[in-house]
DNA sequence: GCGGCACCGCAAGAAGTAATGCAATGGAAA
DNA sequence: TTTCCATTGCATTACTTCTTGCGGTGCCGC
């Protein structure tokens, strides 16, 4: 099949191509899938010829006219179009070939970086701005915060806790205090939150700490990825990011990333109060009278 | 059929909803459709599962546990969530046009996300692969290792405690004992090494214990950024990269995955010690008969 | 260690989608 | 006007995709 020597790279390259041979039904298609290639792409013959006021059959004639076996082909032809000339979205293969390359020429540090970018382009797919905003205003309205992971995600608990006390949210760090653990579980209440953190594999205790705020009217905000999914019952807001290639990654770039945005965007909707807490902070820090060596 | 009424504007939502229900198949499933939705939403059920590793059956009754009559259904939610609330593959004008939209009414995520990524990035150019092998190298030959990082390096350096630790790599957290730091610095010596942690404002124990390492005869690593740079007198090994723009980005992505591709090195240059020891982590957690509430 | 339970893969059957032979319509040339 | 040809729509056939009952397997609680 000499097509393949010559594949057009886009629609219209092939319908100018094949204008002459173009019927009166191929019109009223190719117009439609035009005006939206995504659903073109998407949908089968049958639905988008409806759209287009023809039967079936014409649309399996268009695409055997354009130089395809079928219209399935057809359809698989514009799919490619539209996630390779969608820029961010190289097919994942392709990415993955390309850090393999790399990798191979390139140290650690290349590969690592690549994979880390490549976790960060997904989240983009994975969480929405919604998401965020709705962490952020639970937080905003809340008395206190506290925080909770394990191994790894306990240095992402500390730090989390440590940005919004210096927002001026009351923020406890429960894995760094878990000689205290009872005594503030035991004063959990409504208005206050629990952000929970799990990776790879969900501790027994984040289960019981879910439950004890349900029946304490506490709200639970959970960052996991999918294998930390399962909590009960569910969290109030929950933003699960994949876990990344197959790799073992031990990262916690991403998750750190939706915490810092999750924190940035409570800024942009408390009114100041983050700002003007940050800065009392820097002014305390300023003028406390603490040797720096404290601080 | 209630759903209708309540139907989940993204897939992320409808996750953390059915969460508990999910199991193993489910979840490789969605870590796929979460990597790359466009595809997940163009493809049919038999090609996604055959990308997860799964049998088809499993999409179709990850389909059904998520609340729809079949995996058509599914798809077609899939489909319309990116048509109308996406918009990630629309004409790469459209979809600029789009990101501007949204960047402007306050979509703070991906202006981290593209903060974070410029900030990787530049790392590229700001280290080598000879600079990671040299930390890793001192670290490879050292008896001890002391990490020690104050505000939000603190919690980078507990989890580079973390995973030394876990690598087999005996390392001690100093910000996180603090009240036993002075007994720590007293029996250091050669063969230690101390891994100091510095950014925006080097704190002046980073100063006193560079010079303790020094009359001691210990090894000292720096991963600062710019404006922390000058120790005196010079750290053995020193990174230093930007930490992203000229805002006050209060983001340890950089660092931390500076820190994970040492990590990473060390395990390949050490003749399997690190692998030996992860493992041996991975049995003991296993059956040591500890609660799994402690682990 | 033994039942009970949930999950997974398999494979047969059901449903839906695509392809093709055939007839009807409409237009152009003889 | 008649004939020929292209194109469309319909209906049937062929194929792909989806669904579902069944048996094997691993895990947890007893």
């Amino acid at each position: 099949m000499e097509r393949q020597s010559e594949i057009p790279q886009l629609l219209g390259d092939l319908i100018s191509r094949n204008s002459t041979k173009l019927t009166e039904a191929d019109t009223r298609l190719l117009d439609v899938m035009m005006q939206d290639p995504i659903r073109a792409a998407m949908e089968n013959g049958k639905a988008v010829s409806f759209r287009a006021g023809v039967h079936p059959a014409s649309a399996v004639r268009l695409a055997r006219r354009l130089g395809f076996k079928g219209y399935p082909e057809f359809r698989t032809f514009l799919q490619a179009n539209l996630i390779e000339g969608g820029g961010d979205f190289e097919s994942p293969a392709a990415r993955m070939a390309a850090r393999l390359v790399r990798a191979e020429d390139g140290g650690v540090l290349s590969s690592v970086l690549d994979s880390e970018i490549a976790a960060l382009q997904q989240v983009r797919n994975a969480v929405s701005d919604a998401d965020v905003r709705g962490f952020s205003e639970v937080l905003r309205d809340c008395r206190r915060v506290f925080v909770f992971g394990r191994g790894h995600s306990a240095a992402l608990a500390s730090l989390i806790a440590l940005r919004l006390n210096r927002s001026g949210y009351p923020a406890v760090d429960l894995a760094s205090q878990m000689h205290l653990i009872a005594e503030a579980l035991a004063t959990l209440g409504p208005g206050d939150v629990v952000w929970l953190l799990a990776f790879r594999k969900a501790s027994p205790l984040i289960h019981q700490i879910r439950k004890i705020a349900a029946e304490r009217g506490a709200k639970v905000l959970a960052l996991t990825d999918l294998l930390s999914a399962r909590i009960d019952p569910a969290p109030d807001r929950q933003i699960s990011v994949s876990r990344g290639e197959a790799g073992e990654s031990q990262s916690l770039v991403v998750p750190m990333t939706i915490a810092n945005a999750v924190i940035l965007d409570l800024a942009a909707i408390d009114d100041g109060r983050s700002l003007r807490a940050l800065s009392g902070f820097k002014a305390f820090r300023a003028d406390c009278g603490l040797s720096p060596v404290i601080l």
